[in-house]
DNA sequence: TGTTGACTTAAACCATGGTTCAAGTCGTAT
DNA sequence: ATACGACTTGAACCATGGTTTAAGTCAACA
């Protein structure tokens, strides 16, 4: 089993240690090990879990809901239920935004030719 | 050519008008007109610079950007090529969000199956 | 043995994007 | 005349999501 520094946990998903040791601190990374010297190592195991915080965090989960979560990981079986339910609706809340983003994305575009054409009229 | 009070805007468009006289002082929202009592009145160009102002946050540009945008609008055609080149680029911003999204939406899909099947053999 | 580099902590600091508050001004209905 | 509701302002306040700083510990290398 692979242990990891924090510097090579930055290095690896290219986020600041700074920011691991933050989601440590608000609870998004319960139970990190340390070595003789006091410093975090990172198993396997806590790397899925930084993945899986990482994909939440992307699709723009707040802190405090990811906390939630990892929570209720950590308690265990009895919380599947209320894990599965969390993930569904979040998975809706995500294709909302995509669809959000995707329908103001049409103004963009609406510009970009506007401004195209405006620029060859002008030549 | 119909004009609008703060109140109508928020209303119609879903914006707390605290919001919107934020976006006002902070440059999104130039040139409003005033009634005799100092009110604000929004025309219909103002309610379509507000679309875009509104597209423009909905795919998460900056605040700061934004104003940059507005002022270009202001400048007049001089600007249209900075313009063009600005949208050009948060286009591709917004695609590459979109696309980080969509895939981290995998990780969240396959927690769902997941815990769906542990659910299932749980009965 | 001493210095270097990577790590530790708690606390302070910061940027962003608003929201809320206090005090005052109008226009209209009673 | 006055009371009400909608509006005005500037300033203070707030939440979120980190980043930075200061002071210290430890392991390894010269």
């Amino acid at each position: 089993m692979k242990y990891r520094s924090i510097s090579e946990v930055s290095a690896e998903l290219d986020i600041p240690d700074s920011t691991i040791r933050y989601y440590e601190k608000k609870g998004l990374l319960p139970l990190i090990e340390r070595d003789n010297a006091g410093r975090r190592i990172f198993s396997e195991d806590q790397m899925t879990l930084l993945g899986t915080v990482m994909c939440l965090k992307n699709t723009h989960m707040p802190i405090s809901d990811i906390k939630q979560y990892v929570d209720w990981i950590v308690e265990g079986d009895s919380t599947l239920e209320r894990r599965l339910e969390m993930m569904n609706n979040h998975k809706q809340a995500v294709l909302d935004e995509i669809a959000l983003m995707t329908e103001s994305l049409k103004g963009i575009d609406y510009k970009i030719e506007r401004y195209t054409r405006q620029l060859q009229e002008k030549k």
